[in-house]
Parts: C-alpha cells; sequence; structure tokens
DNA sequence: ATAGGAATTCTTGGATCCGAATGGAGGATG
DNA sequence: CATCCTCCATTCGGATCCAAGAATTCCTAT
C-alpha cells in the first residue's frame, strides 16, 4: 500500500540529514558530496541539491560555491549565543504560556514532568555506576527534556517562537556535548528542580515569575553546558575532525598567533 | 563583475523573489508558477526551484507538494508573534551592544539617527501636506530605520541573533502596512523619541536600561502597526488579493477574542 | 438536468546530460 | 632546486527530458 506521495524525496533527504546533523552522526567540518549523498539514499543528486539548499537556509550547512555544502561546525561564541536566543524566547512562550494554559495540558506537563524526573534519576544511578555510555537512554532523557518543553510551547501558542526556539535548541552538535556528563552530576539535579519551579509558576499563572524562572532554567543550563565543552576539549584528545578541516571555523578559537607565514 | 561567480543563479533568483515578497510587490496568497518565474529571470526551472526550496526553509512560501509555492500570507496573531519575537530578539542585542559598543560605532549611531530624524522629520511634514503617496520617501525612511538598528546589530556581535531579528523583521508584508500611515503620525515621532532615549541608554552603557528601551521601542511599534492594520481593514476596502485565496489565511482572524490591550 | 467518472492537460518532482570552475599533479624553466 | 605554468580529473551549477500527480473538462448515465 503506497500512499501516494504524503513526503517528497527532497524533503526526506533533508529530514534525515538534519537529524544526523543535529545528533553528531555527521561530523562537523565534514564536507557532503552530493556524489555520496544520492548514492546513500539511492536518489539522484536533483533532490539532494534542493535538500541541500534547505539546509543551508537552515544554517546548518554552509555551501562553498562549486566546492560543496561543509557541515557548520559551531564555535564557543556561537553556542552561547544560541543559549541566549534560547534564554530570551522560552522565558517569552513561558510567560505566554502562564496565561492561556490549561487545565488537561496543565496535567500532560505534570506526566512529562514525572517520566522526566524518573528518567533523570536513572541517568544519575547509571553514571554514579561508573557506566558511561548507554546512548539510547540519554536520548530518551533528551526527549523527555524535550516533551517537558513541548507542552509548554504548546501552551504559548507561538508556533514561530517555537520553531525558532527549537531551530536554536538544534544548532548545538549533539554527540560531542555528551563526551564530559559525567562530570555534570549537577545538570541534571539541577534541571529537574528547575522544571519543577516552571511548573509551579505556570500552575500558579503567574507570567513573570514563569519568564524569569525559564531564563535562568536555559542560561544555568547554557553555562553548564559550556563547562562540558571546555571540559571536553581539556581531555586532549584532539577530535579526529579537526584535521579534516585544518585552520576556518575551530571549535576553541584560542588566539592561534599571528597568520601562519609573512 | 568580472571576478567568476561570486553567487550562483539560484541565490539571485532567491533574494529577488525575497525582495519581492517582503516588498509586497508579489501579494501573499499568490502562487508561484515555477514556469512564470523561470520566463521572468530567464533561467530553467532548476534553478527556479531550489530558489523556491530556500524561500520555503526561510518561512516565506508555503510548498504544497505537487501543487506549487504560495506566498505565505500573515494573520494578525502572527503579526503580533512576530514582533513579541523582535522585542526578545532586539532588547537581548541592545543590552548586549550597551556592554560592547565602541565609541566609533557610537558615533555611526548618532549618524544614522542623525539621518532617520531628518527624514522623519520630512515624512511627517509631507504626510501633513495631504499628500499620502511617495514611496521612495517611505522607502528610504524604513532604510534608516534599519540603519539605526544595524549599527546597535554590529556593536552586539551577536550574528544569528542580527539574522533572526532581520528574518522577523521582515515577516509583515511592507506595503500594505503604510496604507493607512496617514492616520499614525505619532508612530514616527515616538520612534525618533525612541531611538534617542536608546542611544543615551548605550552611551550610559547601562544594559538593563537598553535592554527595556528596546523592548518597549518594538512593542509600541507593533501596537501601532496592528492600529494601522485595522484602519486599513476598516477603511471597507476588502483587498483585492483576498479574493485569491478565500478561505486560508486570513488576516483578521475573527475567533480570536484575546489580545488588543491598547 | 445533475452527478459521477474518466480522460486530457497542466504542473511539479526526479533523472540524466552538458558546460564550467576549482584543485591538484606533473612537467618545464629560471 | 624551486617556482610557475599547464593540463587533467573531480565536482558543482544549469538545462533538458521523462514520469507522476492533480485539476479541469467533458461525457455518460440515472
Amino acid at each position: 500500500m503506497i500512499v501516494p506521495t504524503l513526503t517528497t524525496k527532497a524533503d526526506e533527504v533533508a529530514r534525515t540529514l538534519e537529524d544526523e546533523i543535529v545528533s553528531g552522526a555527521v561530523a562537523p567540518g565534514q564536507v557532503l558530496r552530493q556524489e555520496g549523498v544520492c548514492a546513500r539514499f539511492g536518489v539522484s543528486r536533483t533532490p539532494v541539491r534542493e535538500a541541500l539548499q534547505r539546509l543551508e537556509a537552515l544554517g546548518l550547512v554552509t555551501a562553498l560555491p562549486n566546492r560543496g555544502a561543509r557541515v557548520r561546525s559551531i564555535s564557543s561564541a556561537e553556542l552561547r549565543e544560541a543559549f541566549m536566543i534560547r534564554a530570551e524566547l522560552e522565558s517569552l512562550a513561558t510567560a505566554q504560556a502562564a496565561q492561556r494554559i490549561t487545565a488537561e495540558q496543565l496535567a500532560r506537563l505534570d506526566a512529562a514532568e514525572e517520566r522526566f524526573a524518573a528518567l533523570t534519576l536513572e541517568v544519575r544511578a547509571q553514571m554514579r555506576s561508573g557506566e558511561p555510555n548507554t546512548s539510547e537512554l540519554v536520548v530518551g532523557w533528551m526527549a523527555a527534556n524535550h516533551a517537558f518543553h513541548d507542552v509548554i510551547y504548546e501552551a504559548a501558542a507561538l508556533p514561530r517562537v517555537e520553531m525558532l526556539a527549537k531551530s536554536a535548541r538544534r544548532t548545538f552538535i549533539g554527540e560531542h556535548i555528551w563526551s564530559a556528563r559525567g562530570e555534570l552530576d549537577e545538570l541534571f539535579a539541577r534541571n529537574d528542580m528547575q522544571h519543577r519551579a516552571i511548573r509551579e509558576a505556570l500552575a500558579a499563572q503567574s507570567p513573570d515569575g514563569a519568564r524569569t524562572l525559564a531564563r535562568e532554567h536555559v542560561l544555568s543550563s547554557g553555562r553548564l553546558m559550556e563547562a562540558a565543552l571546555d571540559l571536553a576539549a581539556a581531555k586532549a584528545r584532539p577530535p579526529d575532525w579537526l584535521a579534516t578541516h585544518p585552520q576556518d571555523h575551530v571549535w576553541q578559537t584560542v588566539g592561534d598567533s599571528q597568520g601562519a607565514e609573512r
């Protein structure tokens, strides 16, 4: 039963590539050969090119003219900026949600919070047991985190804000973040507490309180994420993907002397 | 330019179409036939399709599958949301700029303010003289307005915020806004005063003051823009482009009992 | 006469083909 | 031996061609 083309090939390719980029499956700085992509997906170059155009419009890749599309790597400044943007947009959405949330949505928010709390406990327990790498649990935790915020976005009824905040949310590449998550036990505990506080502000229909709590929530997440990145960078292993693009778009833009020659 | 192909055809088409959409030259709700576009630009359908993909990713058109791309019209709720987003992002950028602005940038801000004030006087004088429609003067006034804010964006050094704010700035279609500008003399005077206040806060390097002033500036602009739209809608002339797409994406969503605080 | 269905036509989506530009490799020359 | 020029291979941008889907129209049957 082939339901007639509810989605187009270019859309499929774009969505899959987008997921792969934000999940870190494809490394930042890597160039995407059109031939390779269309060989992977079994399609021609035309939908691949359209998908790359779309990804470039979304800011996920930078298209060098006549030289291919390279996955944008993100600097620490850009990471901070993304969290600033998320803080503004999420505080706006949460303040708006405080004025409009329904009882049914509040119940769903509680359910999401509950699942998030359970997964947080599970993640923390597993972290302390020394086992560092169960990716599906981390993915589930992130999904529960997003589900909590998605209820707030739904209550806010600001679709553009939701879209932009989610876009900002996915600017930081996923996998590299979690390389140092062992040192960040406090991130999980604090996140859960902040979620509960936001839930209370929403239940009390207090826009100002929800606004400041949401802002502080995102900004503290950003600070901890930055600390995680610094820890990961200090782990001394130079990332292998750094060798693929020598000078441009490095993560830590350390003041690498001045120009090499001259 | 003799420099070989610094820009691609699809880029040219996308940029021109984008300008035409945001300037209102092409009406909202209109469908863009690929053949017509490629006939207009003298190119094949391939770059046109890539340009449409990019515009769809930017949210300027909605692509129905197998049925063409239609220019997105904007509802009053979306307009309010766009101003909310601009208020958040611009207050963030202005607060950041207050901490980083240099003397040279402040001087350029003064120059932009001066030109903006002069053009404001000119526009108001022309409006009171009864002559309603000198589009190039209005375009110049908007450009001066944007130039003022662009200096702030440059000082803020938040490129992503700048891009998003400009994207939100261009979501409202230009031409229809100005159909009722005769009734909005206060908009111009207030804008100029607010610009001066923001300039003072930036010179004093006061992030909090700059933040609240920028927020109030954008929100008051949004309120006045909404009033202008209501006035234009009340002018009883049913907009011609409304006939092209009967039920979907209307401007005034009639069920909207919320909001509209004056 | 009206409603339903089938065929035609128009438009979009996807594939293939061709020209152009970039980058590297190799040779020639100072 | 180094540097510059030239040629070639790889890859991207644009055009054309073919297939598929949707809308309109026309025909038929009730």
